[in-house]
RNA sequence: GCAGGGGUUGCAGAGCCUGGCCAAAUGUGACGGGUUUAGGGCCCGUUUCCUUUGUGGAUUCGUGAGUUCGAAUCUCACCCCCUGCACCA
């Protein structure tokens, strides 16, 4: 049994004490490989060894291929997670201290967890012992954490440049807002955690008869305006009448509804009055100039958009069925007719098993939708919201436009013309609502609004030239695996505005108001490049850390001497700065996961190249995918999350990075779970027997399985680095692993005992393990005699001539005999009754071989058999029998050529293996010697088997 | 809705770019057998159906259509699932 504590204990001392992931610059091609800060507000769990250990993995892989790697690690403690982890501990909060406790954190180190300086730092040190112990090759002497005043001078050092560029605008932007506290609200300020969903709608303003106020209804279908024939309003509700700054005329909506609005506009209230008010008036609709009549809808919210409702009874079921009540209660509807404007097949994009029955007419589509779900307008709200959902679903993907002016025209198209038509003339606008099922609640139990915010700083990604100079330049860069270039590319051209700025949480003062704090993704986009420094300026006072500093190591900007002058800094420690930089910062590989794609990897990219010269921008991006545990996604209320220690702990290290790392390729999850640990500790403690065993085996001569053996070994390596290469770990894994053992046990069941080709293989699959699984790889090369560490060691490169079909054909020719053999031995021993004596092997001869290559080529029987009179070696009814069986499947006449006398051979040399595996006497003949009735059916590398 | 990814034989998961050698790797589970035979481990076999002194046939890779001599692989349409959508790290 491996004791990997043991193993574990000694080789990270090892490590530790010949100083070999402490990188200096040397003369070799430098290597920086980054991945995501964690924060340090809770310990890591098994999920996160997926990205640190995907580039750990690259990062000794590359040292390997000779390149001076420098693999570093800080942390991000910015923003509002630790202080809000501080502000819950100190309310007691019972959910977090047991998460806590899970992680085995004493009480009395909780009870300290009210300082965000102390929960710092407490994480930061447990974190750190959880990446030594998974055996990650970092140099921690670069260590950093974004509150640290030395970042933050580079970080305002960044917006400077940043502000220069004019990158940086001021504007209006939409936030989920809590009147009660004056705060904007995210995910985690709501009650339940819900996301308060923001979306832009239209509204479109109707002129009332005969005056200057407008009724202002919000809706997602302009394109249907050309078929409102009326209005509707709840006739319970308050309504007001009101100025909004910087638009003309006065407007109507309903009273509660205008009050959230206030958040959006400056409203000025000028009158109050009952909906009911509103039933006398008319308006007009301002795409057909008609006027309509306002009504009473049942289902007229005064908190929802406007508190105003425009009425599609063509298209809308809920207007239909408003209607159709407000006609049987004797309501004078007259004159009012549902309007078509947009044909479509019902039914054409839904689920039919939701639909009772297709209507045959169509012409009030809203009714026909009611229709199709079996109801009328007597129908509950749930039916009809499910014809509505289904009818705007249709519509907009199937349906075409039949009003005047946009015949066939697609709705989506209509939508964007019609929309950009009636706010040029002042007929429409943008407002924003909460499109949240229920009311969002702050968790001060106020009702959220939405705010459009003025004074907002915002990054503007949406920048031509910095999104042309970006999209151009994701071309040019390395994308692990591939198939994200397109989430990126994607990412890049939607990214467009980003608020900047927070007013509260750790980090940055924001240089230009200084109120605020830099919002935690904007500060750490270019963190990378302060490690190459963080160890240069670590006695430097951050006071002197001055622009000029930063300008002249990372832009190679001004004069050394000049720049010491101002800064106050020595000029060596400049100059080692910028040395450490230039050298560092040329080959980057940036890891991450799938999640920061849409944001910080993207706002990686882009800063890079607002800031930096075009050598620094980024040269490789690695996205790794997540971890599950067990087939199940992590998380807190399944409680399957294992701390990562634990874990590491319980199953020992290289056993769980080998499944999650190496147990999927990059993007796709991998799964933490007990039977693939199992399934590799089961490998390891074979290969480690295997070794000790083969110090007994001898030398000897090489025979074709020690030569097969040799083929596959060189094989592995070229796939390995190539898969390596890729960052296909698990390519690479299965291979040398799971594969190698299937080798190994294949080579010993063939009689392969050489000690020296078995201990070569064995060290050859150590260098190959040791980036993925490093201790039982430094294990093992020890085992084998090495006193070096297999951590330094170089990549050992495949040996081409070591490569043989052939004799991976023999091996494969003896694997299918006995396969095909036993095969038969069944049927024969189910049907005979007789004892079954011996086998007969008969190998082919050698016209059959020479027929192959002309059935390949010439595929026509007359030019084959013209060959066969030619050659006159073989018997022409034999061979126009063989020919004409052949051709019929000609896909399987194999490619590969034996001669009869070298596939005999093979046989004879497995001959014993064969008897073993079949437990009979076997023989072996040639097709023009044998005796057997069944000689004749013998093929090319697919002899005859004739067993009595 | 928009964007990205995906739907493969019990499960997991390759293959798809570069069509044929794919009834489809590998792992795991299940079943049967073996092993100085409790279990486990290890070894062998089976694991879509039919057939069989054999290496054969039929039907399969979300659904439907198409291109092709030939499609899991290419094209189109549709259905379903996952992830993200901003001030939140």
């Amino acid at each position: 049994m491996i004791n990997y504590k043991e193993i574990e204990e000694k080789w990270s001392k090892a490590w530790e004490d010949s100083h070999l992931f402490e990188s200096e610059i040397d003369h070799k091609n430098p290597y920086f490989v980054t991945a995501a800060f964690p924060y340090p507000n809770g310990p890591q769990h098994i999920g996160h060894l997926r990205t640190y250990g995907t580039a750990d993995a690259l990062s000794r892989y590359k040292r390997m291929k000779g390149y001076n790697v420098l693999y570093p690690m800080g942390f991000h403690a910015t923003g509002t997670p630790v202080l809000a982890f501080a502000k819950r501990i100190k309310s007691g909060d019972k959910g977090l201290i047991n998460d806590l406790k899970v992680f085995h954190i004493p009480e009395e180190e909780i009870a300290k967890m009210t300082d965000p300086v102390f929960i710092t730092r407490y994480f930061t040190e447990e974190i750190q012992r959880g990446m030594k112990k998974a055996g990650y090759s970092i140099d921690w002497r670069r260590k950093f954490v974004s509150t640290d005043p030395a970042f933050s001078k580079m970080v305002e050092w960044q917006f400077g440049i940043l502000n220069k560029k004019g990158y940086l605008t001021v504007g209006k932007h939409p936030v989920g807002w809590c009147p009660n506290e004056n705060n904007a609200v995210g995910m985690h300020d709501t009650r339940r955690d819900v996301e308060p969903e923001i979306e832009k709608v239209t509204a479109i303003k109707f002129r009332i008869e005969n005056s200057d106020k407008y009724a202002v209804c919000a809706t997602f279908r302009p394109e249907t305006v050309g078929g409102v024939t009326n209005l509707f309003v709840n006739q319970n509700s308050k309504y007001v009448s009101c100025k909004i700054e910087g638009e003309d005329g006065e407007y109507i909506l309903a009273k509660a509804a205008s009050e959230d609005l206030a958040y959006q506009f400056k409203i000025e209230v000028t009158g109050e009055f009952d909906g009911k008010e509103l039933l006398s008036m008319r308006c007009i609709n301002p795409e057909t100039d008609a006027s309509i009549p306002i009504f009473p809808g049942f289902f007229v919210d005064e908190k929802r958009g406007t508190g105003l409702v425009m009425s599609v009874p063509g298209h809308a079921p809920f207007d239909y069925v408003a209607l159709e009540r407000l006609r049987n209660e004797g309501y004078d509807i007259e004159g009012v007719k549902p309007i078509k404007v947009i044909d479509v097949e019902i039914g054409r994009a839904a689920a039919p098993s939701e639909i009772k029955k297709i209507p045959e007419n169509r012409d009030i589509p809203a009714m026909a939708y009611l229709e199709a779900f079996g109801a009328d307008h007597t129908a509950g709200e749930d039916v009809i919201e499910l014809a509505t959902k289904l009818e705007y679903k249709e519509e907009l993907r199937a349906g075409r436009m039949s009003i005047k002016g946009y015949e066939g025209m697609g709705v989506g198209e209509a939508r964007k013309i019609i929309t950009e038509k009636l706010k040029e003339k002042g007929k429409a606008s943008d407002i924003y609502m909460l499109m949240n099922d229920s009311q969002v609640f702050c968790r001060c139990g106020f009702p959220v609004v939405v705010k459009v915010v003025d004074n907002q700083w915002f990054i503007n990604y949406g920048d031509k030239e910095w999104k042309d100079n970006a999209r151009e330049y994701l071309k040019e860069m390395r994308v692990l695996p591939e198939k994200i270039r397109n989430a990126l590319a994607s990412a890049i051209d939607w990214i467009d505005l980003r608020a900047v700025v927070r007013s509260q949480g750790l980090g940055t003062k924001f240089p230009f108001d200084k109120e605020k704090i830099i919002e935690s993704l904007s500060d750490s986009t270019i963190y990378m490049s302060f490690y190459t420094i963080s160890n240069t300026i670590k006695r430097v006072d951050p006071e002197r850390l001055k622009p000029e500093f930063f300008d002249f190591v990372f832009l190679g900007k001004g004069e050394l001497e000049s720049v010491s002058r101002s800064t106050g800094i020595e000029t060596s420690t400049i100059q080692k700065s910028r040395e450490s930089f230039e050298y560092w910062y040329r080959e980057t590989s940036r890891h991450s996961g799938p999640d920061l794609i849409f944001n910080h990897l993207t706002m990686y990219l882009y800063n890079h190249i607002a800031v930096f010269e075009k050598e620094r921008w980024p040269k490789q991006i690695v996205v790794s995918g997540v971890v599950l545990s067990e087939g199940e996604k992590m998380s807190k209320s399944l409680g399957n999350i294992t701390p990562l220690i634990e874990g590491l702990e319980e199953n020992g290290v290289d056993p769980v990075r080998a499944v999650v790392i190496g147990g999927a390729d990059l993007i796709s999850d991998s799964d933490y779970n007990y039977e693939a640990i199992n399934g590799v500790k089961d490998r390891f403690e074979y290969i480690f027997g295997l070794c000790k065993d083969s110090e007994d085996y001898p030398a000897g001569e090489l025979k074709n399985i020690d030569f097969w053996l040799y083929s596959r070994m060189n094989k592995k390596i070229k796939a390995a680095a190539a898969a390596y290469e890729k960052l296909e770990l698990r390519e690479v894994f299965i291979n040398i692993l799971y594969n190698s053992v299937l080798e190994l046990k294949r080579y010993t069941s063939r009689g392969g005992k050489n000690g020296i080709v078995i201990r070569e293989y064995l060290s050859s699959m150590a260098l190959m393990m040791q980036p993925i699984t490093p201790y039982v790889a430094e294990e093992l090369w020890h085992m084998l005699g090495n006193s070096s560490l297999v951590s330094s060691e170089r990549w050992k490169d495949a040996d081409e001539s070591m490569i043989s079909e052939k004799i991976e054909l023999y091996e494969d020719l003896i694997e299918n005999l006995i396969h095909d053999m036993k095969d038969i031995y069944l049927l024969i021993s189910k049907k005979s009754e007789n004892n079954i004596k011996n086998a007969r092997i008969i190998v082919a001869d050698d016209w059959k071989r020479q027929l192959n290559e002309r059935i390949r080529t010439l595929k026509k029987m007359p030019e084959i058999m013209e060959f066969v009179k030619k050659d006159n070696a073989a018997n022409m009814e034999k061979a126009s029998k063989y020919v004409s069986s052949m051709l019929k499947k000609i896909e399987s006449v194999p490619v590969e050529n034996l001669t009869q006398e070298e596939e005999f051979e093979v046989y004879m040399q497995a001959r014993n293996y064969i008897q073993e595996a079949l437990g009979i006497a076997v023989e072996i003949e040639k097709e023009g010697e044998s005796e057997s009735p069944r000689a004749d059916r013998a093929l090319p590398l697919k002899p005859s088997v004739d067993i009595r």
